[in-house]
DNA sequence: CTAATAGTGTCTATTAGACAGTATGTT
DNA sequence: AACATACTGTCTAATAGACACTATTAG
């Protein structure tokens, strides 16, 4: 090997071929809320969780669904592939991106060897209407846990629906690490059914110690209805005066008030940051 | 652009060559727990957090300590390489490892565009006396958190003492997202003060709602030392009837009593999985 | 006996869960 | 008036924090 006086030197000579080179993409999950109306006039409207997905008119996986991703440029910090990804998606910018985890099994995708490191988005769908996408659909989201670390995803655009039936299997015995194997999947390109329910364990779990909820609300809400995205994030009903009593410090009451929906008049708050 | 009847076709076809392609490697920060005796033969060892680091005889970065990482290779599966170079490393197999994070800005490997996947190792390093290879050593870790989110972390071999003051910068006020800007590193490879303090923190996350603090434990223990490596890892003192009381539902008391050290003897327990 | 850790009992403070009730708009 | 949600008071259960105490060894 040959010796070099200083790393300006080594650096001058280095060849970046000797080492094998693949690919890198990122793929991003973005959740929002949706809103269904109701029959019932007094009713509030019914929420669920949805998530945007692309229909590809390539292949592979020419006509299945995928998420939103694409290359991460050489020159681009990774950080900045999945926000420029977004920024085309859906002409939104400064929308809150968290690293999800990074899949790299050898044959996730069947063209050659790609890693892809998922990112988490969290924005209020109500600020791009119009905005998306020709080949962009929101699909709710409707999660069925089973016994046996088995989950059925049910994804719906209104008119296609999509089921998938996943396994966790815990990794190890000490922690919460698990594997994610499909057992049905007949729509869902890559492995883009685990980071689906990746990204849905993770808003799951922060949404109960950061105000990362708060990036998928308008400014101004009522209580009831964060209540709600609280509860279909959650899977499950809560009690008011204990979700009152936790976000209380959180949100901040404004003297704006919603009120026409058939019952009592709400007080409008908004996010009160720290 | 052609157009394919299928997917077996179109892949035939497939140049993976025109995108951008880069390198992929692996850091491990592998955490364990160091003993240090204590002149007063009545007192019990003074126990720390140790990290296994690397010196570099290779430029770039020659002379510093780093991370064991290396390259991920093209037919092996993202987890795989750290498990393979864990093995390399310390001869030890079925190591808990856990994903860290991907780090991927441009400039982070001088000689070209890197991306590293950084997976956190937790063992009992006494299972590896004289296993390690010539270039690693054990360096203690002692963490001070100042008050504007500044970090200060002191690395030492016992030889050598390295010094890192990190700050950490809140990307996003709703969550706990942080991003690390190293104010000073002098001996250390790359972004690795980075890695370890992401680290760190997973760690002290983890240790709470998981049982991940068993990896680093011998098969049999007593509730001092398992307190102890609590509070080293924690950053501060638990009192015991309450440790007792979490740990409880989580060891299984022995017969084995461990006794000799100056003062009244104790149950030695083990890890009881579920 | 003494120093040191091992181990326990119990009180208090804080937080989470549950329920029942009152309030107030729309139709 | 009836319905639906808004909002609050309060009791209870569970959990976390604090302190004081007893136990047991090596030297």
């Amino acid at each position: 090997m040959k010796e070099y006086k200083n790393e300006a030197e080594f650096l001058k000579d280095y060849n970046p071929e000797q080492f094998d080179r693949l690919s890198l993409t990122t793929d991003i999950i973005i959740f929002s809320v949706s809103s269904e109306e109701v029959e019932n006039y007094r009713k509030t409207d019914k929420k669920s969780m949805s998530v945007l997905l692309v229909k590809r008119n390539n292949y592979p996986f020419k006509d299945k669904w995928c998420l939103p991703g694409g290359f991460v440029e050489i020159d681009e910090n990774l950080e900045d592939a999945p926000a420029r990804i977004l920024k085309n998606e859906t002409n939104l910018e400064n929308i809150y991106l968290e690293q999800l985890y990074t899949f790299g099994n050898v044959k996730r995708d069947p063209r050659m060897r790609v890693i892809s490191t998922a990112y988490m988005a969290l924005i209020d769908k109500n600020r791009l209407e119009g905005k998306l996408s020709t080949e962009a659909s929101w699909f709710d989201v409707v999660l069925y846990e089973e016994e046996n670390n088995i989950v059925d995803i049910v994804l719906n655009n209104g008119q296609e629906q999509i089921s998938l039936k996943i396994e966790k299997v815990l990794r190890d015995q000490t922690t919460d690490r698990y594997s994610f194997h499909a057992l049905k999947n007949d729509s869902l390109a890559f492995d883009h059914d685990s980071v689906i329910l990746a990204g849905l364990e993770r808003l799951k779990n922060k949404i109960e110690y950061t105000d990362i909820v708060f990036n998928m609300m308008p400014e101004y809400f009522t209580l009831g209805e964060l209540q709600q995205v609280y509860e279909v994030i959650l899977n499950k009903k809560l009690l008011d005066p204990a979700f009152r009593r936790i976000i209380e410090p959180k949100v901040e009451k404004t003297d704006k008030i919603k009120k026409g929906e058939g019952h009592r008049p709400s007080v409008l708050f908004k996010y009160k940051s720290k």
